[in-house]
DNA sequence: ACCCAGGGTCATA
DNA sequence: TATGACCATGGG
């Protein structure tokens, strides 16, 4: 079988194990983008916790967060961690959403246009970035993260130390023949399947075959 | 007590 | 280009 289609048979057996994710976790576009920064590298169970603050405190919003002093916004945001980097990313992405005119000025600019002024932000990465894009703005980008390197290097698709735009490419390039909504669609799901499953193995066997698909392996930290 | 989580930046070579 | 230090909480 040609290496491109084995992509389109992962995705078929993760949504054939585990059913439809309905992701992202969150109410809107705005929620989307708070929660993208919030939970890198964090357990998004920490980032629910500061989404909670944000939103008792009514602030889960640009003008809230944009008024805030850095301490009030650093105290909301204590639970997911780095709290004092995640207040001057938040910030940093708020300033410029506003700049940009919110959704309105944002959702009319192209794909790759979008992409690089997310990546203009200081504390917005790739991984960061397509998260926004595709989650908040509906865009076909797939995003890579370390379940998606840790499954497909078990899979002996990739090599694992691939830079991001690599691993990217290789998905977006196997996973073809649809339109641009019905590949934001299917890249939603994807992604959204990939972090579920990840959660049910384990990350101690670099090639446990239990770990490659279908079936929880016993090493696992968290069994459903 | 230790390991890790839905990363990114910055300094250094 | 590619490593390493750093950021910090909460759950297993």
């Amino acid at each position: 079988m040609p290496q491109g289609m084995k992509f389109n048979v992962v995705y078929k057996i993760l949504f054939q194990t585990y059913g439809p994710q309905h992701w992202w976790p969150a109410s809107n576009p705005f929620e989307v983008m708070v929660g993208a920064v919030l939970t890198q590298n964090t357990s998004w169970s920490n980032v629910e916790k500061a989404i909670v603050n944000l939103k008792k405190a009514d602030s889960l919003n640009v003008q809230a967060i944009t008024d805030a002093s850095d301490d009030q916004l650093a105290a909301w945001l204590k639970p997911s961690g780095y709290f004092n980097v995640k207040a001057r990313r938040l910030r940093n992405f708020c300033t410029w959403y506003l700049r940009c005119g919110g959704m309105q000025g944002l959702a009319s600019l192209k794909t790759d246009i979008l992409r690089a002024e997310l990546l203009s932000i200081n504390g917005i990465g790739p991984e960061t970035a397509d998260d926004i894009l595709l989650y908040a703005f509906d865009r076909p980008v797939f995003v890579v993260d370390a379940y998606t390197r840790r499954l497909f290097f078990r899979l002996g698709l990739i090599r694992g130390g691939e830079p991001y735009e690599t691993i990217r490419q290789l998905f977006e390039i196997s996973l073809k023949q649809r339109s641009g909504k019905q590949r934001a669609m299917l890249f939603n799901e994807y992604h959204a399947l990939i972090v579920h499953h990840g959660k049910y193995v384990c990350r101690t066997r670099p090639l446990c075959a239990q770990c490659c698909l279908a079936g929880h392996c016993s090493a696992s930290t968290m069994r459903p």
